[in-house]
DNA sequence: GGCCAGGCCCCAG
DNA sequence: CTGGGGCATGGC
């Protein structure tokens, strides 16, 4: 049968930007590959591509964390019932770190533009209009203008000090929470929030909880008082429901 | 055509 | 350590 997955809310709710929907098709490339199906080939897709079950994250114990969150309070409740079955992937570290350098101070829309031209300038052809995006390896000889010819503004140095220092992705899985988000935070552009999605989006940290003006509004309006201890152990699946939640009904109520 | 965006850096107090 | 200005660019 089925899996119960929301592939929209999953691949559309702003953790990642890779992927695009054309008339029903889903298409991203993923690890150096383009993947392309529909709602009703996705159940044969992971069963040829084991590698895929994991990106998707299908085999962690989301029917138990959206009953939990969804008894917690009214408003969650709410979020969860519009969004069941939305995963949290489990990407690459360093897409994804290169990905939320570019995401501060920007909207949602530009970021995805300025991924998919970091990955057509200057990463490997997998087919068609489709690139890779680039490894560190392939940026060893950028220099901080070629990046804001690219239009990559202010975050110019940010990503060229990510790609100097990208090998402190290498200890990260080994570390503990707090201890992971400093080490992350010594790369430049690197806060708090940018951390927290890297842990949240890559690691599968389940206690990472990114704060951005949308989350502070909705802990504001929904929450006052209370912090990720609140989700517990579900902190990181919560936000991303509150997340998309917040932007996509307008938070009403 | 201004306004503003999944923050963070930097510099005052 | 807290607060506030500045930041490149383009979508709206």
């Amino acid at each position: 049968m089925n899996t119960s997955i929301d592939l929209d809310s999953t691949l559309f709710s702003g953790q990642t930007f890779a992927w695009v929907k054309q008339n029903g098709v889903y298409e991203a490339v993923v690890d150096k590959n383009l993947v392309s199906f529909t709602p009703e080939s996705f159940d044969s897709l992971l069963q040829k591509h084991e590698a895929l079950r994991h990106y998707f994250d299908m085999d962690w114990e989301y029917g138990k964390a959206e009953s939990y969150l969804a008894c917690l309070d009214d408003h969650l409740a709410r979020a969860v019932k519009a969004f069941k079955g939305l995963h949290i992937l489990n990407q690459d570290p360093w897409e994804v770190l290169m990905a939320f350098l570019l995401s501060q101070n920007n909207n949602i829309k530009r970021i995805r533009s300025m991924y998919e031209r970091l990955s057509q300038e200057l990463g490997t052809h997998v087919e068609g209009v489709w690139y890779a995006f680039p490894r560190p390896q392939e940026l060893l000889g950028i220099s901080e203008s070629d990046l804001r010819r690219l239009g990559m503004g202010f975050r110019a140095p940010y990503l060229l000090d990510a790609i100097q220092n990208h090998e402190v992705l290498s200890g990260i899985a080994d570390l503990g929470d707090d201890e992971a988000s400093r080490a992350l935070q010594t790369i430049r552009g690197v806060g708090p929030k940018v951390a927290s999605c890297i842990l949240a989006f890559a690691y599968h940290r389940r206690q990472a909880f990114p704060l951005d003006t949308w989350m502070l509004k909705v802990m504001q309006k929904h929450y006052p008082g209370r912090d990720a201890s609140y989700f517990a152990p579900y902190a990181a699946l919560a936000q991303q429901y509150l997340f998309h939640y917040e932007r996509t009904q307008g938070g009403l109520l």
